[in-house]
DNA sequence: AATAAAAAGATCAAAAATAGTCAAAGAAAA
DNA sequence: TTTTCTTTGACTATTTTTGATCTTTTTATT
């Protein structure tokens, strides 16, 4: 029914959810034969799901012995809060983008899901399509408001 | 002798009758493998019968693991509100009319008093300025699919 | 110490698996 | 007969999966 990367990303998930780390180390390899895979696979989960904009960083190593780490960001961190003020205050931002950073977000319970539906549903490319080559600028500065109507005090 | 389209759209909405559930998700070629007809023949019934405007959305991913779900929207035998969905699909809408219709949504209490300002900050001149003069087509689209998401029956 | 071999992981493009679009042909209705 | 609705298929777009080739790091050999 699902895909072989999705499976890859519940995996992944959900070890690091058990181990109650925010740091997950995994051989590429290994990873690859549990699945019955090519190793490249992996390189294409962590590439569209485990980003930074979604909220981790991936680390690597190669080399005999070597691994990655797949490091989970937390918003309430002040470092990321800053990253994402920055993130947002790029002047432009394509769907794909916003999309992880809107997943981020709702993982993290800064926003819930009916939250996450309505703003997707606003950013995403049909509803900006009028806006042509400006779309990716229109959705910039829609995002920016959203995280700061959501850091208002009397949100 | 009900057309084969006649067929597909009875036998979506049994499935969903059946399953008691607000959302169904199909594979487009395994619908077409069960019908015996071309892929497209979906597409036409979804087209045709699925429309917003008569109280169904649907989502779609294409590539490997694809699939589409239609999604049931609670607007029930509610003509007026599948004749709002028509009018707000295609109109242009500055702000102030805009404003006008969160008020009454917030006021009805369809939406909160977060979501109204989350909504309102995405939708306000200055987060549609780069899109200069398509920008109440922009709100409009942007509108409509808030207005299709809060229908959505599982919102 | 220098070099070669082995053991990882990364990259990139091709192939495979879906779905969408559009226009033409065919069928049914007016 | 004209118009509208349905069916089909060729072409396009998107996402995932696979594999060949490249790079980095460690280990073994001379």
């Amino acid at each position: 029914m699902s895909t072989l990367a999705n499976k890859i990303e519940r995996y992944i998930k959900e070890m690091m959810a058990a181990a109650e780390k925010n740091c997950l180390e995994l051989k590429r390899k290994d990873l690859a034969e549990v699945f019955s895979c090519v190793p490249s696979q992996i390189n294409y989960v962590l590439e569209t799901r485990f980003r930074d904009e979604q909220g981790y960083h991936v680390v690597s190593r190669r080399g005999a012995g070597g691994y990655f780490q797949i490091i989970r960001l937390e918003v309430a961190d002040n470092k990321e809060m800053k990253n994402l003020i920055a993130a947002v205050s790029e002047t432009e931002m394509d769907f794909k983008k916003a999309e992880g950073f809107l997943g981020r977000l709702l993982e993290e319970a800064v926003i819930n899901r009916n939250e996450y539906m309505l703003i997707m549903s606003m950013i995403n490319r049909e509803s900006l399509s009028s806006a042509a080559e400006t779309e990716d600028r229109v959705r910039a500065a829609m995002m920016k408001n959203v995280l700061i109507t959501l850091l208002r005090a009397d949100y």
